[in-house]
Order: C-alpha cells, then structure tokens, then sequence
DNA sequence: CCGACAAGGTCTACC
DNA sequence: TGGTAGACCTTGTCG
C-alpha cells in the first residue's frame, strides 16, 4: 500500500478515537502522579502482561492488589491460578521487583524513577537490572507509558506487525536486543513525524486497530 | 467435539 | 561474551 493511502488511513480511524485516545492519555498522567503503592501496581500489571493477552493481565492484577505489596510469592501465587497463564513464575518476579525497590529505595518506586533524568537511561535502568524482573524493553516502554511519560515506543507483537505492513520496518520481528529496539523505535517515531501523529497517540491507534479496543 | 494455535515477552541455560 | 533455543502455562477461540 503506497504511503499517501496509509497516512489517510491512519487520519480517517484516528479522527474517529481521537477524543478516547486522549482520554486514555490523560490517565495515564494521572497515574503517575498517584501513590507509590499505585503505581508499583502498574508495574506489575507490566509484569503479568507479557506474552500474556491483555485482559488477562487486568483480570489478574484485580486479584491480588491486596496481595502485591505484602504478600509473599506463593500467597500472589495463589490468588491468580486460574486467572494467569503463568500463575507460577510470574508472581515470583513481581516479589522480588517488590523487594527490591524495598531493599535499594526504601519502597519508593517515585524515588527510583525520579533518580533519572534521561528517559532513555530510566528505560535501560529498568529494562537491564536484573532485579526488576520480567521487564525488559517493551514492557518498560509499557510502564512508563502508562504513568504518563511520553515519546516511547511500545514495540509488541501488534505494532511491529503494523510497523511491517505499512514498510516502516523491515523484517516483522520482535526485537530481541536493546540496539534492535532502538533502531525500531526510531523508524516508528520517523513515521510518527511524519504522518502527523504524535507517537503515544499512534501507539494507542495501532493498537486498536488489532485489538478492536483501547485498553492499557 | 476436537486439535491447533494464539495470547502487549522475558528469563535461564547452554553453546 | 554474545547469541539463541526452550521454558514458563492455561484458557479461549477458530476451523
């Protein structure tokens, strides 16, 4: 499909969302303005989201909220069986993550995040420790998206497939290492530019377009 | 009804 | 040391 019919394409749907999407936005600004507590419960809405399908993830994070900040991991554990595919292993990562933001910042996820002032180096912070677990580049993009920091690209399964479709990427592949992931967030964000479409906006578009929704 | 396959990836072990 | 299979795991959906 030549560029000019894609660009409308994409102008013709999000003139449609436009007024959900930046709602969606705005709450996610919101979000991270919120109490420790709640966005330490973002970040692992992150953690169960990965390779997992979307309501999955909400449904789960429903079960344990109560859990997540005292629980042990076999307590997290036993709240999601039957509502997560990886009831195992999954609350395993989101307890030692919890410990230690515990251990290193005094159980303040705001402190952690605010220790940085380039986002890109908080993205690698998060996505590279090996404490932070079950976060890696997406899912950190993810996290910090949805706690209102803007102008990351959330490269899932859905937006590389778009990515692909419409030529901006070359291979339709999920990147697997950091300099990957970059090179492609930096094709999208050409793209984005170029099509008059902010990237967070684009990122929700996309999406929608796959899922038929505008979730998290 | 049943087999195949997908579901917002990341971690670990091994080469 | 840098890269890649295999593990994680179950449920819903589609032919």
């Amino acid at each position: 499909m030549p560029y000019k019919k894609i660009k409308e394409g994409l102008w013709a749907d999000y003139s449609k969302k436009k007024t959900n999407i930046k709602k969606r936005l705005s709450e996610f600004k919101k979000k991270g303005k919120a109490s420790n507590e709640e966005i330490f419960e973002e970040l692992a809405f992150c953690i169960l989201t990965a390779n997992a399908s979307a309501k999955m993830g909400i449904r789960s994070i429903d079960a344990i909220k109560d859990k997540i900040h005292t629980g042990t991991a076999e307590e997290i554990s036993k709240s999601i069986k039957g509502k997560h595919r990886f009831w195992r292993i999954r609350p395993a990562f989101i307890y030692e993550t919890r410990e230690y933001i515990k251990e290193e910042f005094g159980n303040n996820i705001k402190k952690m995040l605010g220790s940085f002032n380039d986002p890109y180096e908080l993205r690698d912070f998060l996505a590279a420790n090996k404490r932070i677990k079950g976060i890696g580049y997406k899912e950190s993009s993810h996290f910090l998206r949805n706690i209102g920091r803007k102008g990351y690209a959330i490269l899932d399964k859905h937006i590389i497939n778009c990515l692909y479709e419409f030529k901006v990427i070359e291979e339709n592949k999920r990147p697997s290492k950091r300099s990957e992931y970059l090179e492609r967030e930096t094709q999208m964000k050409n793209f984005s530019e170029s099509i008059e479409i902010d990237i967070d906006e684009l990122d929700l578009l996309l999406w929608s377009r796959q899922t038929g929704e505008i979730l998290k």
